[in-house]
DNA sequence: CCGACTAAGTTCAATCTCTTAACTTACTTG
DNA sequence: CAAGTAAGTTAAGAGATTGAACTTAGTCGG
């Protein structure tokens, strides 16, 4: 799992105590927002003394803001705490094929402003200083004295180097071992708080489970199924971890093999997944040129009968590929985006259908995994990376708690 | 992730601390044995003081012994610390589908003794009767009063519903929602401290990340080739997490899909990879009987073109599987175990080519995982049931530490 | 309208753990 | 054999949580 920001800590003394505590209290109120001191006592199993002296310092820090007096249930009514989303500011990117992605948000994920660049990314340097320009307008909107920055967090599409801050390999951008931090750095001096990048499915992955409320499933996986497919396992409500593997290449299901002997991926490898299903495949079976966007180009011709078999035969792999992850990793909730998506039922009804008749065969159970589509994905991984920004901060070593 | 004993602790109060601490060292020393004090101190950023009285309160409840004066590198030499084998044990089972396997072993994970049943399990009931039995054999011998027991553990061939002590299936056993350790309890009274069970592989896969001293890998997959086809994933070095899944299908890699359209699986799917690599398949491909021994039954065979085919094909659907948890898990070394093993290089050399062909196509690294073949993994299962209890009571909210 | 009741939140002395710093122990080196 | 160095111990002090008493702010019933 280890994502950057797990704590290394095996051991620790009062100082580290008390910031476990405080951040478990702002984790209770994230999750849950209404919560009053006294839930928080009673969930945390902390007493009322300990809790009411840490959401005095998060109060006072700018963390959380009381809400309206609840209900008496027959004593005195407790007082409501929200986060307080006035004073923080979060900022997400992702560098996608087709263009930039950015996002100033909260802490509690709500959006404040996002921007979509369309364009075709160059060398790693051009689109650094690109993406810092445009990030520049962000701050200058959001950084208003009132709000604190929190840091930044980059998805990119391809592996990240584990422990380090380097993007392996992107292949639809024709990049390879990037450090894209370091390229963005000088042009973003004044971006204080924390930095980090990770991939793509991942950072979507992250933001989906993290910023939620309420019931929070155990897990999540994130397929995301655009030029390439690729996914995102995060696993553990309190402290979401992101599963990477040994050399960042955890959720590469692209480059899972669906059919021995089958065709060759650019990879070199015969029969992956990608090959009969992802963006690059979809333009090889129909003729559909890299400079033409593949979703406006495909949009109007969803009734003729070859790019309806393209998209059904697509959609077959893309089931069996949800199939599969469900008997390797079985996430509590199955999250689907990514470009294709807007491609609709054609390519996503077999999917959905295969995956739907065949996840029970097992256990025989009427339980099903939840399966969700995100029609409109564009800002998902930049606002995951925002996510990942917050979870650094709240549960790493920053003292800022 | 969410193994049974992970902790639920969001807050702590000093007492939590000091036990935090205590686990600390010992999960030091447990993985470096010879630490001193000294080296705890520096390597878990606590002071001299804390790790004084830490090691002292673990060396009085018996954890923990002193072992000989090291080398002085100028000034007062290191008093080496080491695990104390000799006043705890623990005991692990495992039911199979063709024997009973039991072992008591100490802290470090040396197997004291352990004993190997051939026989085929009938109903749940009379199983867990009949390895009570068994284990009184063990408790009478290692239980002295010298010794302290610190629980059993069972592995089991089949998912595992999580949270709850439940075996969901086991397909080859014909048995469906039993709760084992309600049927062994009655039996086993005077059996103290933590009771657990868990599917085989993740048992196996934990036991050998747990047990290992030095070096200690990032994560671990466990691959389980016998009469069906499991894994189990454990990552972290410290405390290690066993990915079960919503409903404890993770790893149940046997039924992912590798040749759409494929032969029927029992699970009513087709081309399941059980279908193409699995004791059962083999059965089926070359008419062994059930009643035969299938290792025996081919070991003399080997030689016959029908058999190395039969076996060509199975390893390389083998290989794909582990080619495809590679891209979807990537963990940092691969352990192959389970009785086919015992069939060697026509079975895994196919396997073992493929996957190392392949690994590295998409970063282009020389970085290889390492991929092992326990030959005789009669135990591992057991074992690592037994690591399971050892851990759920140094990470777990036990007060024995 | 008012007093009893209940539960939320606060205050403060007590308790517990870690830390700092001085001290003791034990071996190496010249 | 004395100086030097590092391991390990001890005791006073600092800091965080706790428990109990207390204050606050509603509801409920007469």
């Amino acid at each position: 799992m280890s994502t950057s920001y797990q704590q290394q800590h095996k051991a620790g003394d009062l100082h580290f105590l008390k910031r476990l505590n405080r951040s478990a209290i702002l984790e209770l109120v994230r999750r849950t927002p209404g919560l009053t001191r006294a839930d928080i006592a009673s969930q945390a199993q902390l007493t009322k003394a300990t809790v009411g002296a840490g959401v005095q310092s998060l109060l006072h820090q700018g963390w959380l803001r009381e809400g309206e007096l609840l209900k008496s249930s027959g004593g005195r009514p407790g007082r409501a705490l929200h986060l307080n989303d006035e004073r923080h500011v979060l900022f997400g990117a992702e560098v996608g094929v087709h263009g930039l992605r950015l996002v100033a948000c909260t802490l509690s994920g709500q959006v404040l402003e996002s921007h979509h660049e369309h364009l075709v990314p160059t060398t790693p340097e051009v689109t650094a200083e690109l993406l810092a320009e445009l990030l520049h307008g962000l701050m200058r909107a959001h950084l208003d004295g009132n709000r604190r920055c929190l840091g930044l967090g980059v998805a990119l599409p391809g592996p990240i180097a584990p422990g380090k801050p380097v993007l392996r390999l992107a292949p639809n951008l024709g990049w390879r071992d990037i450090r894209f931090l370091d390229l963005l750095r000088p042009h973003l001096s004044r971006l204080e708080g924390t930095w980090l990048m990770d991939n793509e499915a991942k950072s979507a992955a992250f933001g989906e489970l993290y910023f939620r409320t309420g019931n929070i499933p155990e897990s999540l996986m994130y397929v995301s199924a655009g030029t390439g497919i690729g996914s995102g396992m995060v696993e553990g409500s309190h402290l979401p971890l992101v599963a990477r593997g040994i050399q960042g290449l955890a959720g590469e299901i692209g480059h899972t093999v669906l059919q021995p002997g089958g065709l060759y991926c650019h990879c070199g490898n015969r029969g992956c997944a990608e090959t009969l299903v992802s963006g690059w495949s979809i333009r090889a079976a129909l003729g559909i040129a890299e400079e033409e966007d593949l979703i406006e180009a495909l949009l109007p011709r969803l009734n003729e009968p070859d790019v309806q078999t393209t998209l059904r035969r697509a959609g077959e792999a893309l089931g069996i590929l949800l199939l599969n992850l469900h008997h390797t990793q079985n996430p509590s909730e199955i999250v689907l985006g990514g470009s294709l998506t807007q491609l609709g039922a054609p390519l996503l009804s077999p999917a959905l259908d295969y995956f739907k008749a065949n996840q029970s065969r097992l256990l025989g159970t009427t339980q099903q995994v939840p399966l969700r589509v995100i029609e409109d994905s564009t800002f998902v991984a930049a606002r995951g990376a925002a996510a990942q920004v917050l979870a650094s901060i709240i549960h790493g070593p920053s003292d800022l708690i």
